[in-house]
DNA sequence: GCTGTGTAGGTGCGCGTGCAACGTTCTAAG
DNA sequence: CTTAGAACGTTGCACGCGCACCTACACAGC
């Protein structure tokens, strides 16, 4: 039954099918775990330390709602609450902005940082044993390079519009 | 401003983290596209159409719960749900195992089957439309091949236990 | 037979999310 | 100046999900 099924079965299509499924469980497996082991031990959840991290990245440690919510792959009505939570929490603060009266930044205090620095290692740790050491560097630098090229990161113009 | 920075901050770290944050981005990109698409075109969520398809692929066009939770990645409770909506909108039915009492089959009817026949071509040319030509085949089955070593398929066994 | 441990699936509950609609502010056209 | 349209962020609402717990059954072992 299912003899090694699956692959030969859905090849009628083609490549770009099984990339798609085994980003979609790759994708998944190391979500759960990160989110699993920052919530035990430092009771974070994943989207908040994205949040946190991409503030400390940040110039100033400060971003716009709307270029936050592109970069955690939040809807901008998710990241509204998500900062109402961390902000409950004293982990961001939200600060008008001077040039744009509709706008509002989204800053990290230091609370924030340090939470950050807290969790970082976890994460980093998390991330580092969902890649079992079948690919060496170089392999894993040509596989990020792929991926690069199918999903540019659209960082600095916030989208390729 | 981050001058194209971003890459450059984070690899104190390493290539996984590039390749994690690349995962992320193109899972969740995707996932967005093909849920909307069928939801527009065929009514039918993306959770859905993934039951469906594993059905489909299925000997008998049945699966266990358990199994079929494991492979369109939702936990079993999250699965009876989805099932639920299903048999209701006649897609599926639910049949008792003979071997094991506890058991129960998820059936793929002939209106599911109908309706996967539908959405196949949208789900296919959505996925194909995430992948611009600037990989070839090659490059693709390389990248399929290190993912694979990366995150294996737990079709038949289920999983590593 | 009974009893204990593990497994299959379902239920109550709370939480996080996206969509649609809203108020506010910026910008451009007249 | 006025008005139309777009952009930014928030809010009401409903939905889907996972976790913890529960029942029913399976398979030991005695």
């Amino acid at each position: 039954m299912t003899l090694t099924a699956g692959e030969s079965r859905e090849s009628i299509g083609s490549e770009e099918l099984v990339v798609w499924r085994m980003l979609q469980r790759a994708q998944v497996r190391i979500t759960r775990v990160l989110e699993a082991d920052l919530l035990v031990e430092h009771d974070l959840a994943l989207a908040s330390y994205e949040v946190l991290l991409q503030l400390s990245e940040a110039p100033e440690r400060r971003l716009r709602m709307n270029d936050l919510a592109d970069r955690v792959l939040l809807s901008r009505s998710g990241l509204t609450r998500l900062i109402d939570r961390l902000q409950r929490d004293g982990l961001v603060e939200r600060e008008a902005c001077a040039s744009d009266a509709r706008g509002l930044f989204a800053v990290l205090t230091d609370g924030g940082a340090a939470r950050l620095a807290e969790a970082s290692p976890t994460y980093l740790r998390g991330v580092r044993a969902q890649f079992p050491d079948m690919l060496d560097a170089d392999e894993l630098r040509r596989c990020a390079a792929m991926l690069n090229r199918l999903f540019p990161d659209p960082q600095v113009p916030t989208d390729p519009y």
